[in-house]
DNA sequence: CACTCGTGGGC
DNA sequence: TGCCCAAGAGT
């Protein structure tokens, strides 16, 4: 073992948090807890974590459930595609592989929403097979250590730092030093205030040398947001409301939502009724206009959202086929997006 | 390759 | 407050 291993290492046992997914190596929880994190801050995914375990405690309970009780599992947590490519893996391993992951990083990453780094993680963590797992905090401990300014976010850079990974990895333990680097990453060589005084590898650090950690990683791009205006319709008959299943293409696919009219712009309502959509969904309807709620915004990673709920009251005429009325006592089974969610809670339930 | 896909927390 | 970031992957 080298000197960075070795210092790696002795940190990571003694500091090391103690996460439920770290006291077993059984490849469907290790697999869901990768999945989970993907993107996502631990405090976040946590409670995500130890309810789909709960609700789905192997692959054949995975493999057995539905879509849409997979994406309630899931509700909240964001980038659902997540979720359903789970859902798809785990019906794969069933199906052709006797309910058991192979012990292969190629045939893992043939595995929907399985990429370089959930194959390399599930191959050194449940395998014991030397692949580096290369995350947002590999790259920034990389960058800072070796002072190393390509951009991350290129195919040059990813080569880059992948052989540097493949170099460094302890082929002994190659779970655990793939593991370590993450912690060491998302704790002491954190992304602003690193804690570098007690860092176990500073002194081959040239970020910590120089001074320069603020400096690293170097990133590219930057991504433009666009403005959408939706104009959700809680069409309310009874104890029902209108629920429609999003399709694919678009932000939130396969979730349910309020029968929906996006606009290119800010729209009055008074407008909003005379537009080919709004007739093409009420034309011959007994429509009481109830409430319009004030915008509110949501934010996505690319996306500002202008989102306004327009309540209705309906009277006794059917909706087009793709609506359904859904009772109110019902709505905890759909999978909803969060301004969704919100406005159920605080207006509906 | 560039673009898309959610949500929440920190400063 | 606006921006950055977070155990990435699919297309």
């Amino acid at each position: 073992m080298n000197d960075f291993q070795t210092a790696l290492g002795t940190w990571y046992r003694a500091n090391k948090r103690e996460l439920p997914w770290r006291f077993t190596k059984d490849p469907y929880k290790i697999w869901v807890s990768e999945i989970i994190l993907q993107q996502t801050r631990i405090a976040q995914g946590m409670d995500y974590y130890l309810r789909f375990v709960k609700r789905f405690p192997d692959i054949h309970h995975l493999a057995a459930a539905e879509e849409t009780e997979v994406l309630k599992a899931w509700q909240g947590l964001g980038y659902y595609s997540r979720a359903r490519n789970l859902h798809t893996t785990a019906k794969v391993i069933v199906d052709q592989y006797n309910g058991h992951f192979p012990a292969d990083y190629s045939l893992l990453k043939q595995l929907k929403g399985i990429g370089d780094y959930t194959a390399a993680a599930i191959a050194s963590i449940c395998f014991h097979l030397v692949y580096p797992v290369l995350d947002g905090n590999v790259y920034r401990v990389l960058s800072r250590y070796f002072g190393i300014n390509t951009p991350i976010d290129t195919y040059q850079g990813k080569k880059e730092f992948l052989r540097m990974a493949e170099d460094l990895i302890d082929p002994q333990e190659p779970g655990e030093f793939n593991q370590a680097m993450m912690e060491l990453g998302a704790t002491l060589c954190s992304p602003v205030k690193p804690d570098c005084p007690v860092c176990p590898v500073r002194n081959g650090c040239l970020a910590f040398r120089t001074d320069q950690m603020m400096e690293f990683p170097v990133k590219g791009k930057k991504e433009k947001v666009v403005q959408r205006y939706l104009n959700f319709l809680v069409i309310r008959a009874a104890d029902s409301v209108a629920l429609e299943k999003r399709r694919d293409q678009d932000i939130w696919k396969h979730l349910y939502q309020f029968p929906l009219i996006e606009t290119e712009q800010p729209t009055e309502i008074e407008s909003l009724i005379h537009t080919p959509a709004w007739d093409l969904l009420f034309s011959g309807c007994d429509l009481a206009l109830e409430e319009i709620s004030p915008r509110v915004v949501h934010l996505l990673t690319h996306q500002r959202l202008h989102i306004r709920f327009i309540r209705l009251r309906l009277n006794g005429i059917a909706l087009p086929q793709n609506i359904q009325m859904v009772p109110l006592s019902d709505l905890t089974h759909y999978p909803v997006p969060k301004p969704i969610e919100k406005y159920l809670t605080l207006e509906l339930l």
